[in-house]
DNA sequence: GCGACTTTGTGCATTCATTCACAAACGACG
DNA sequence: CGTCGTTTGTGAATGAATGCACAAAGTCGC
């Protein structure tokens, strides 16, 4: 019972479905996903992986919301901006899921990525295998010391900066990764912009400037520390004040 | 990054609060920060580090904001949950607001990390000037294979995990790295938490299991990418809807 | 075919976050 | 010393996200 989970009744669930929408699930509502939701979309697909490896047919939206650390009920809201993927009574397929969500994210078409900047975090980032089994395809690495090009680092080769131009026109790429050090960031991000690219994942620690229709996200160790360390020390904080004071309650 | 800015010269300012509140109380105004605002004082204070470097005295919230992109209101009510440390008229001194900012997230304290994993990404870890500079010292850098251990890896040697426990108690670790491949990740997070770490920073691509109390952040290469792929297709779907052909829906 | 049981999808209340808009506070200047 | 222009700090309005709780919709046993 591992498979043979077809959709039950009508619907006979096309494998891929490329274009064409079919009658049938056009119910998206007004075709608007809040932020919040998409941001944990890839989390769902994650846990969904890992379920579908496992051989598990079907989840209920409590499993599956366990597997991913949220609780159910926001689960099946974020589930159902979606459309209305579940059995009521049964819980999701999983192998469906998988495949709506991934349409939903735009992850059915393959997505092209340069990665600018061969350092160690490049080189991090070239060998991260999670890349490929979701669609982005690294179509170039580039860095703009000439030691390092010409290197082999995991799939790719290391080009020098005059080829980002070429690259990204040449291979219709959307994502740029950014993963230079911060003085030489701001350029090389105009210069993936000019070029054409629309998106771009910042590894550099400051704020890009980007015209209007370019969407960055950026990822930064240092802040992520700090957070953390805002948490640690209001936590001993609060330790400190309860243990100082007689502790009401334990 | 050296601290050694030369001072603005208007004023002396010692480390600690000049007029209007007294120095180093812990009289926190009203104690609790949004969870959203917290996440944007580390970005406040790289831009008014980069300020104070260029000399800068004082900044009014309309510059500070446009710095760290943000809108200016945001910003104003951000720093007012830390207190009033602005001038009206004049704006914010630099170096004050660097030193409240840094108070608040707990900077003004050292903390010990340690990276588990000397992988490209936990060397590329090691090797962030980032750390050193904001306040957080690299304990000790473990991996569980031999060939890797004893490497000097930026500031870190790399020691074998059988030292993990000891590190942490001797060297009073509150915050644990975690940049393991992703099937290692839960036995390592496990074992930290059991040394008595608890924040811990999670590059592993699944979702980790802690008890209460234990703060983890994730940072997570694939989902950044997925997210970017959901708006980048939303922007062509657009464009295609505008266009006229008629593959908007679904 | 029917009732008991399970699980989804969602309306609603609540909490959290953003943005607006303006009075209060400040320096400058005559 | 009073007026003027500037900028903060913050109530109030708006908007987004979360979580509860339950009806609707399904399966399963008999």
């Amino acid at each position: 019972m591992t498979s043979a989970a077809e959709t039950p009744g009508s619907e006979p669930l096309p494998a891929v479905a490329p274009h064409p929408a079919p009658a049938g699930d056009a119910a998206r509502p007004a075709g608007e996903i809040p932020e919040a939701t998409v941001a944990r979309l890839p989390v769902y697909l994650r846990a969904l992986y890992t379920l579908a490896e496992r051989g598990t047919g079907t989840v209920s939206s409590e499993e599956l919301a366990t597997a991913a650390g949220v609780n159910s009920a926001k689960l099946r809201k974020d589930l159902s901006y979606l459309g209305s993927y579940g059995i009521r009574g049964v819980g999701y397929d999983v192998e469906y899921l998988v495949y709506q969500v991934s349409r939903a994210l735009g992850l059915t078409q393959n997505w092209s990525v340069v990665i600018v900047g061969a350092g160690n975090l490049g080189r991090a980032l070239a060998n991260y295998g999670g890349f490929a089994t979701r669609g982005f395809r690294i179509a170039a690495m580039l860095d703009s010391d000439p030691a390092l090009v010409g290197r082999q680092i995991g799939v790719a080769t290391v080009r020098p900066m005059s080829e980002l131009e070429p690259v990204i026109t040449s291979n219709n790429v959307a994502i740029g990764v950014i993963a230079t050090p911060a003085p030489a960031a701001q350029a090389v991000c105009d210069r993936l912009v000019a070029a054409g690219v629309t998106s771009i994942l910042n590894f550099a620690p400051l704020v890009l400037n980007v015209p209007d229709g370019v969407d960055v996200r950026k990822v930064d160790l240092s802040i992520e520390l700090q957070i953390l360390a805002f948490h640690a020390q209001r936590r001993v904080a609060m330790r400190v004040g309860h243990d100082g004071e007689s502790a009401a309650e334990a």
